[in-house]
DNA sequence: CGTATTCTCAAACGATCGTTTGATTCGAAC
DNA sequence: GTTCGAATCAAACGATCGTTTGAGAATACG
C-alpha cells in the first residue's frame, strides 16, 4: 500500500483537508477519510492522537504558509512613500488566491477556511486568532498609514468585512453560475481581482465620523 | 408536555434553527434537537419525514418572509428618479438584519443560512437559486439602473461581493471583538451600517471595462 | 545476526446515529 | 358512548461513529 511519495501523516492530511472541505468537519468521517488515503483506520488516531487534533493539524499546516507570504508580500511595500491600497490589499488577498492555486490541495483549504469561519466554533476562533492576530494588526498598521482620515475603529470594521468578502470568494460559494469552460481557478482569479478593485473603493469611502484628531 | 403555546412542529424548527446555527447540519442529532424542543424523538420523522426534510423546511419558513420583505422594499423605492444607491442597498441588507433581530431565532437562522453556503451542497444551491434568483434579478436590473456604466457581468460579480460581505456580517463571524457590554444585535447593526457604505463605495468604483454601448 | 522501535493491520469496543415499529393517548364527529 | 384518525410515546432496528487493542510487519541500529 506504500506506493504513494507521500507519507501517511501527509496522505492523511490531503484526504482530510478534501474531505473537511466536502462534507465537513462532523459530516466527513475518518473511515472516509483512511480510506480516501489509502491507509488504516487505526493511523489517524497513532499519528495525531484523534479527529480533533488531525483537523487542528490540517490548519496548521496551511495557515503557516499563508501567514509568512503575506507579511513576505507586505513587508516589500511597506512604509514606502508610493505603496498604494491596492498592491496592500494584493497583498493580503495574493497569498489567499496563490494557495488556492497550488496543486497540493490549497483549493480544498480555502473551503475548509470558509467552513471553520461558518462553525462559530470558540476554541478554532481563538486558534485563528492567535495566528492570524499579528498579520492582522500589521496590515491594519499599513492601511492606516495610506488611509489617515479613518478612525481604528472604522477601518477593523472595513477590513472586516474585506476578510468576510474574500473569505465567501476564495471558497467559491457566489451566485455567480460559473460557465462549465471556465475552470473553477480561473474564477476564483477574477474574483480576486473584483474584489481588489472593490475593495479599495470600500476603504476609500469617506468616514462618517470625524476624523482623528492630528 | 404541551404546556408551550407553539405547536410540536413549531418547537421542532425553532429548536433546529438553533442547534444547526451552533452545530451544523451533521453536527446536530436529532436527539438534541427532540430534547430541546421537548418532543419525542419519533415526532421529527412523523411530521417531516426525515431530517433532510426537516432542514429543507427550516431554510422555507424564513426565506419566504426574507424575500417578500426584500421585495417589498425594493418595490417602495425602485423605478423612482430619486432613489440613492444606498437605499437599493438598504433594501437589500436591512431585511436580512431585520430577520436577525426577530426574537423568535431569526438571529439564529442567518447563521444557519451561512452555513448553508459554506456546505456548497449542490442540491441546496439549487433549492435558494430557484427561491432566490428573482429577487437577485430584480436588485441587480435596479442597481443597473443606478450605475448604467458597469457591465452586467461586472454588476453581478459586484454584488456577489456585497452578498459574501453581508452573509460573513449578519453570522457575526468577523474577527473583530465584540465588547461583552455591546450585545449580539447592536454589534450586527453597527455591521450591517458599515456594510452599506462600504458597499455603496465599492459599487461605485470606476469600471475597468469599457462601458457597454448605449 | 538479534534486538528495539516504529508503524501497520484486522478486529472489536461502546456510543450514538437516523429511522421504524406498534401500542397508547388524545380530541373531535357522529 | 363509540368510533376513528391524528398525535405521541417507549423501545428497538441496523448502520455508522471515534477510539482502542494486541498481534504482526517493517525498519533502524548495535
Amino acid at each position: 500500500m506504500n506506493s504513494s511519495p507521500f507519507s501517511t501523516k501527509e496522505r492523511i492530511l490531503g484526504a482530510a483537508e478534501s474531505l473537511f472541505a466536502t462534507h465537513g468537519f462532523a459530516g466527513a468521517s475518518l473511515r472516509q477519510v483512511t480510506a480516501a488515503a489509502n491507509v488504516n483506520l487505526a493511523a489517524v488516531n497513532y499519528h495525531f492522537g484523534s479527529k480533533d487534533k488531525l483537523i487542528e493539524e490540517v490548519f496548521r499546516r496551511r495557515l503557516d504558509e499563508l501567514n509568512t507570504r503575506r507579511l513576505g508580500a507586505l513587508g516589500t511595500l511597506a512604509q514606502k512613500p508610493d505603496t498604494t491600497l491596492e498592491a496592500v490589499l494584493e497583498a493580503y488577498i495574493g497569498p489567499a488566491l496563490d494557495l488556492s492555486r497550488t496543486g497540493g490541495g490549497g483549493a480544498a483549504f480555502v473551503r475548509v477556511l470558509a467552513r471553520a469561519y461558518a462553525e462559530h466554533n470558540e476554541t478554532l476562533r481563538r486558534f485563528l486568532s492567535e495566528n492570524y492576530g499579528h498579520v492582522l494588526r500589521q496590515f491594519a498598521a499599513e492601511f492606516q498609514r495610506l488611509l489617515p482620515a479613518l478612525s481604528k475603529e472604522e477601518l477593523y470594521w472595513r477590513l472586516d468585512i474585506v476578510t468576510g468578502a474574500l473569505t465567501y470568494a476564495m471558497a467559491d460559494f457566489g451566485i455567480i453560475q460559473r460557465k462549465n469552460e471556465v475552470a473553477e481557478q480561473a474564477h476564483r482569479e477574477q474574483a480576486a481581482e473584483h474584489l481588489v478593485r472593490f475593495a479599495a473603493a470600500g476603504l476609500r469611502a469617506p468616514s462618517p465620523h470625524p476624523a482623528p484628531r492630528a
